[in-house]
DNA sequence: CAAATTCTTGTATGGGCAGTCAAGAAGTCG
DNA sequence: CGACTTCTTGACTGCCCATACAAGAATTTG
């Protein structure tokens, strides 16, 4: 345990951040160790032996984005109406519409280029899986506070919403406008108001 | 305009049907022209012959899945309840999540992993926009005959249903049971409806 | 200051890939 | 039947990639 020699030039978690950004805009196969590295000013030797290999990276560039996404659900537990939140992360995504290269939400693009890495869709799955809970607590709350209509289920609904904002930013990279997503989001969030 | 020459020995619309198969499993990086062949019984020279480069073979692919999206589309025009089917294809993604192997939407996989492309997110978006008409055409209809609740928008709700489908091919991917998916589905068709 | 240790650097290597091409095979047309 | 045209075949090229490695640089410890 005698950790001497030469310390490290970076910060491992700086690393992982820039490596985060280049996996979510390019995709896993499309980056690079090489590009990995400029971005965050190393060669690729110092990653290797860093992080093991391209997928240990990735790996770690991924539960790292699912750890932002916890931020999220969090927010939605605090006191106050809970429908506007919803609306405004919703229309994030549709205005994400108008930008030169919409990149979508990595857990979605994971889930589609990596279907088969049972590391990685287990981690989709579990971010998704907390995120879904944590709006289903959300919708139960504001049920009882009189701001979601009673016929509403919280659970099913809850993960409807998941689904909805997946697709959301799949059709954020393709649509030019984000006008007729905004649309989109009115016609998911209306039927859960409890004023019509 | 000679026309002459040894015939070919395969079927062009074949081969396609059988790329659009492996591009569909695989995405377009993973898919390698060698196995694009194997799959159709032709070696590499003889796909760049017969359709110049990779990409050529992709985008007829592509063109290809979206003309067979088409007649899902058409098939909502026809007289008699409009909800049932949607329903019906929507559960049928939810089904995929038991599958072992879901690859999800063609269209959608390739949005997330293609989106620099201009010709092939041209094609998808297209693809979803017809889509998409179609549904609020047959909602429209079905609201005339008393099937849809009358306060249904049918232009934004048919974007909406159309990221909802989206989502829901990326969360079969990672989803092992399908019955919390159906129930995202009721959600989802529920507030259509005109009988509560 | 010297020895030990760990990191960085640059180069090397092996593999898989899309795409090319020349030669031969298989037809068609006069 | 023979000349011509198109297709098929299989080997080949060059590229980029992830990864391995050896040599040098930087730092700590005694």
């Amino acid at each position: 345990m005698a950790r001497t020699g030469r310390p490290r030039s970076f910060d491992e978690a700086e690393v992982v951040d820039a490596a985060t950004e280049v996996f979510w805009q390019h995709g896993y196969a499309a980056a690079s160790m090489q590009r990995l590295g400029e971005r965050a000013g190393l060669l690729p030797g110092s990653l290797h032996a860093a992080f093991g290999d391209k997928r240990g990276l990735f790996l770690r560039s991924l539960e790292r984005y699912a750890q932002r996404q916890r931020a999220f659900g969090a927010s939605l537990q605090e006191p106050g109406p809970v429908l506007p939140l919803l609306r405004r992360v919703l229309e994030e995504i549709a205005a994400a519409a108008s930008s030169d290269h919409p990149r979508g939400c990595m857990l979605g693009n994971t889930a589609t280029e990596l279907s088969d890495d049972p590391t990685a869709t287990a981690i989709v799955r579990n971010a998704l899986a907390e995120l879904e809970r944590s709006i289903a607590e959300a919708l139960a709350r504001a049920q009882r506070e009189g701001e979601v209509a009673p016929a509403v289920e919280p659970d099913s609904s809850a993960r409807m919403l998941v689904a909805f904002m997946q697709g959301l930013h799949v059709l954020a990279r393709v649509t030019p406008e984000p006008a007729p997503l905004r649309a989109a989001v009115d016609a998911a969030l209306a039927p859960l108001s409890a004023n019509p």
